[in-house]
DNA sequence: CGAGAAATTGAGTCCAATCAACCTCCGTGG
DNA sequence: CCACGGAGGTTGATTGGACTCAATTTCTCG
């Protein structure tokens, strides 16, 4: 961010940025209107359908991205092929650090999803102004380890059935974060993902989500579609503390 | 750290600093003697028996804290006993979130350790005041999610096998960062500890260390004594690309 | 409407868990 | 000095939950 902006009057933020779903929640929300405008020169949206990879080939390695809407998978794969999902992210999070060189994450758009994408170094050079940019970087960096870490604990030690139970559970809290109880929503994964993100197979996360409907804890529709009439039981299934 | 400190000429370190094992890798490694000192003016240094929780019971609740020597678990239990162990720190790194109210992750002694203690307040103040301070806990930040999610897969896709070469493999090369091949090393974990670490049970772990051992893969002494006669070996056991 | 992909369901197998016995290493006290 | 006891670790027999392989069924979309 070059220095003398901080000497001009604020000014309102870019048309384009005030609309921005992101504006509030994601990266964006630490600056200044004038930061915002430096930021925007730079900055690219793009439409990302589901399937497709976030790594912007061979182009600018190097960027950071707002999530505006849709869902990202982060996921790890061995030589052999097989494969683990590591992560989910939701709009309004912010895709960080998975370009950055060394890692061996890829990151792929799991439902049609729509970013703003901005090259690293102008970040960087705003990081090193800006300190609550770090500071927000930093604590999704933490959101993200938390997370990581509560998922370990369901891939080490929970059974088939609570996995599946957690990641309803987990989606059901996340897509739509609205009313308490009654939740319905669409699942963002196919169940080849489910089971690449709960460590199981195609046939045990089918398996174990018709138990689910038996036993009455989940109702669903077209595949995709879900509807949890009470989340209380989901999360008892799921063995959530 | 005091503001006026930055206009006095710079000071030796303090003796005790010198000396210390993590002046170079750890939190400290960032700091200027001046800053040290004033950091150094609050810190307590204490020695943690194996078995021994890090948490200061009720006293000062937010620290961050040097690991000097040995090594700390951190892990998350469920209400009906079942354990996952999600990290472990070697020195030098430094513990930092784990006391912040919110998380449930306790951080226990794996071996005999010791740390160097800071409040909570008196490394805030430094961090709001020392840019490469919050970069330094951003990174360690980003290292454990690495490390977090490197796990995850082995988790979620290794067979047990693997799990526990993986496991052996990543103690042979934190334990003593040392020469490439032949490794020889103590232990950490207590079998039961490894079990929680992989997501296995005891039996498992014993019978896959013993599987190992008859491959010649690695010779084991006195349960806890393990020697790898070629790193090569054990990390194709644990199969890393 | 039809073709291919995605998901479900079923039968049989196998890997890791469970249950149980035994061994080894230590420290402790008779 | 050795017997005892307990914790930690190994080994064996059996069980069971998730995987594999295979056949349908249901969705999706041109």
């Amino acid at each position: 961010m070059d220095t003398y902006l901080k000497h001009l009057p604020e000014c309102e933020a870019p048309g384009v940025c005030r609309a921005c779903e992101a504006r509030h929640g994601g990266l964006c929300s630490v600056l200044t209107a004038n930061q915002l405008t430096e930021l925007n020169r730079h900055s690219i949206r793009r439409r990302i359908d589901a399937g497709n990879e976030v790594i912007g080939q061979g182009e600018t390695v190097g960027s950071y991205s707002n999530i505006l809407k849709g869902v990202i998978k982060l996921s790890k794969m061995m030589a052999d092929g097989r494969q683990q999902i590591v992560g989910l992210q939701f709009a309004p999070d912010f895709l960080g650090r998975p370009f950055l060189g060394e890692s061996t994450i890829t990151a792929e758009a799991a439902t049609d999803t729509e970013i703003c994408t901005f090259p690293r170094n102008v970040v960087d050079r705003m990081v090193s102004e800006v300190p609550d940019m770090e500071r927000k970087l930093h604590n999704q960096s933490l959101k993200e380890l938390d997370e990581a870490r509560e998922w370990m604990l369901t891939l080490g030690r929970k059974t088939a059935q609570e996995k599946v139970a957690n990641f309803l559970y987990l989606i059901a809290t996340h897509i739509d974060p609205d009313r308490g109880n009654a939740q319905t929503f669409d699942l963002p994964l196919s169940r080849a993902d489910i089971a690449d993100f709960l460590g199981l197979t195609i046939e045990t996360v089918s398996r174990q989500m018709t138990k689910l409907r038996k036993d009455g804890v989940i109702v669903i529709e077209n595949n995709r579609h879900v509807i949890v009439p009470k989340l209380e039981r989901l999360r008892d299934a799921a063995g959530i503390d």
